[in-house]
DNA sequence: CTGTATCCTGAGAGATACTG
DNA sequence: CAGTATCTCTCAGGATACAG
């Protein structure tokens, strides 16, 4: 494989002060913060309304529902719908580059269901070699 | 007393009992992280002893690479080889598993280069449609 | 050179209560 | 129903000093 395919831009200090974006540390970022995953591949079923997905993705609060709502809405990952009935109702879905998102995310599911066996017997072995005397 | 680093995920639900391990989360909490994927990403081009991956991973303090490296172990991901001359010098590098892992990773982050445009977009839409009047 | 041991801060995230 | 507003607490992670 190319090497360079894999050092992409000079990794961004991540640092205060100084913000030079490192598309990947964004995007890992985003699927490493608790629940957006979840809720993509939730929302990759079809499209919920908010008390859907607060049942569908158990143990999340209304706040970080909401929150990582925006986060996704506001990466252009997810839309948003509102019809101002009464009570009104909010629908949640995929837009396009959500979707275009899913291939390599289930790419790396799979690898991560394929593989938890050998993760666990790494652990446990490491964790026995390592048993303080 | 010091709590230990390398102990059970305490990335766990909150609430005890609810709900089960999931290995997607395992493996994603991990990649979330601020410096695992860049570690790997850096080792995937050869091993590294631990102060060339300093240098090549700018930024990253001495006690954050020693934990990211323990845990990436741990999971079976990386091995760690120790020469014990004088100086001492360890090496690091991708195992199997490590590299299995690769394609996948690789496949997110070819994503997020190629959408990082399309997300700053929508940021910029994002923020500029929801200016406070 | 390769780590460990402490200390400290700030963002993430839970609980709860209120509003349109 | 679908959020917002606080309050608080934990803990990842930076700085620094020490150790084999």
């Amino acid at each position: 494989m190319k090497p360079d395919d894999l050092n992409p831009a000079p990794v961004a200090p991540a640092r205060p002060g100084q913000h030079k974006h490192c598309p990947v540390r964004d995007v890992l970022d985003r699927l490493g913060d608790k629940w957006s995953t979840l809720i993509l591949v939730t929302l990759a079923q079809g499209p919920q309304r908010f008390n859907a997905l607060a049942r569908s993705v158990p143990d999340i609060s209304r706040r970080m529902l909401t929150e990582t709502l925006r986060h996704l809405e506001r990466d252009g990952l997810i839309w948003r719908e509102v019809t101002p009935s009464t009570p009104p109702s909010v629908r949640y879905g995929l837009t396009p580059l959500g979707n275009s998102l899913m291939p390599p995310l289930k790419g790396l599911i799979e690898w991560a269901q394929r593989h938890q066996p050998k993760i666990l017997a790494a652990r446990t072995r490491f964790d026995g070699s390592r048993r303080k005397a």
